[in-house]
DNA sequence: TTTGAATATAGTAAAAGTTTTATATATTAG
DNA sequence: CTAATATATAAAACTTTTACTATATTCAAA
């Protein structure tokens, strides 16, 4: 028998891929590796309302991905921790895989697209 | 300007973190990682019920997590790619971090914890 | 050719997540 | 004190998942 993947940790982790699974907080998470960064940057780095930048960093924030610091009226949000580095990390090997032709699947782009073939 | 991870690539890593973030899925994935398995194995293992083992399984696949050949009655998945072989050997990596201490994240383990506190 | 095993599919109600619009709070500048 | 800025929070409308329950399909075997 492997040593597999604990349940509390398999809990904890798919919440956070739960979570990191929209396109917005993967850029936002992807930003903020380059170092903190305030609502508003982040906001207008990816053109986002407010409210919804807000929201996806409170999502994320309880969810244990980023963290922040007040300053007078601004927050700086950063990474919580070292496993979202990692998925980051992971994300962008991959990305390079794909880049250099080394790895080739070919995902389907729409959501659906085996369902419907 | 770093290079960062292009649209595609984050729409498709979103849709597969998103679908991987079901702690059956997990499991489920992981345990295909030691090789294809049939819907009635993946079921007994973890004490799933049939339609939830078939509706995982459809999800994954219909997201490139999984695939599968049939042979007679049975259906043999095993995993679609090796995006989600890294993305496993990411969390094997975390988890032992957090095992030998080198790593510590105390991560709520309620939904909403810092909310409530 | 009926039966049983293995899986898939459909329908549906409840839960969770998302987006938008509106509003509140706090800090700083003047 | 007032206005402007930065951000949070709330409520409503929607959309997507999830978890069940029930039913259908397919193949193999007797």
């Amino acid at each position: 028998m492997t040593k597999s993947i604990s349940t509390e940790f398999i809990q904890m982790a798919a919440r956070i891929l739960k979570t990191l699974g929209h396109p917005d907080r993967i850029k936002i998470v992807e930003f903020l590796e380059d170092g903190e960064k305030t609502v508003g940057q982040i906001q207008r780095e990816f053109n986002l309302l407010q409210p919804v930048t807000s929201q996806h960093l409170k999502v994320m924030y309880d969810r244990d991905i980023v963290t922040f610091r007040q300053e007078g009226t601004r927050y700086y949000y950063s990474l919580a921790n070292k496993f979202i580095t990692k998925i980051l990390d992971c994300m962008s090997e991959v990305q390079e895989k794909l880049n250099s032709g080394e790895w080739d699947f070919n995902f389907s782009t729409t959501s659906n697209q085996k369902e419907i073939a």
